[in-house]
DNA sequence: CATAACATTCACGTACACGGGAAGGTTTTG
DNA sequence: CAAAACCTTCCCGTGTACGTGAATGTTATG
């Protein structure tokens, strides 16, 4: 599990103890037993630590909310009262506007970061090719002049 | 400072100590005096630590590249040789797409994070606007049936 | 079926990024 | 010019997110 996710056993282990990780299955001798889904899991957490650089405490918050989702799902399809399907829906909708604005934030500021490097990236860029055209004529004169 | 960089004063020393903002001048009595490039030496740093999730061991190789980037600046306009221009500006390229690669991967990774988010909260859109319209169906009976 | 190569639970240790208080000096304000 | 408000360094404390044994048990391999 640890290579297939990139994380150390010791890394997944804590999660478990935190509960961004439901208790995995146990095996005879009370080795721990994972299955896809826990893999998609823990890949979803890597993602919200590394690439959204999001804390223990707020990934909690994310799954936390993904498992209301889940929960909520079994009874949005058990229901036929549209208020109760309604009720159920804004509380997932609700959930997924927090993560949703959380992300959108970050990404709005880090695009604004990368942009600005990206614009000085391109003005060097266009300095070296006109240095490169000044080599090139220092190398080979010019007919004129 | 700290009230306008939103850092706490500790945080601002602590930055100092660790070499990511160049000593700023002293009054008689030993105060720090900043001056307007240290407060937006200080908006950068926050923004490479907060938005793009930088460690401050990562933004001290950014900064170290900024400060060298300056260095070399001066050397830029001084010299005519072409060869040297080049070298220069090759330089400052590579320090530049560093960060950009860095700050491009994150972005790549968090903007697919997002994406999907964004299109489960949009399948939510749908499923409750479906609902709201059954809602109204329940509460105004059609004409037929 | 021996043994290598894993796993388990404690428990303590650690790097990072500061927080907070003490003891003292400086600047600002009324 | 006194008092409040702010700064200085020093130094220990703290929360987070694990790392690292130790002692022990379990599974896989030749």
């Amino acid at each position: 599990m640890a290579e297939e996710t990139g994380l150390t056993p010791r890394s997944i282990r804590y999660y478990e103890e935190r509960g961004l990780l439901r208790p995995a299955g146990r095996s005879g001798g009370d080795y721990r037993l994972y299955d896809a889904s826990d893999l998609e899991q823990l890949r979803f957490i890597k993602g919200l630590r590394d690439d959204a650089g999001l804390s223990i405490a707020d990934i909690s918050q994310v799954v936390e909310d993904e498992e209301s989702r889940r929960r909520t799902r079994a009874a949005l399809e058990l229901t036929d009262d549209p208020a109760e399907r309604r009720r159920i829906l804004l509380e997932r909708l609700a959930s997924l506007e927090r993560l949703h604005g959380r992300l959108d934030a970050k990404l709005v500021r880090l695009r604004a970061m990368f942009e600005d490097v990206d614009a000085r990236r391109r003005r060097i860029q266009d300095l070296l090719s006109a240095s490169d055209q000044e080599l090139a004529a220092s190398l080979k004169p010019g007919p004129d002049r």
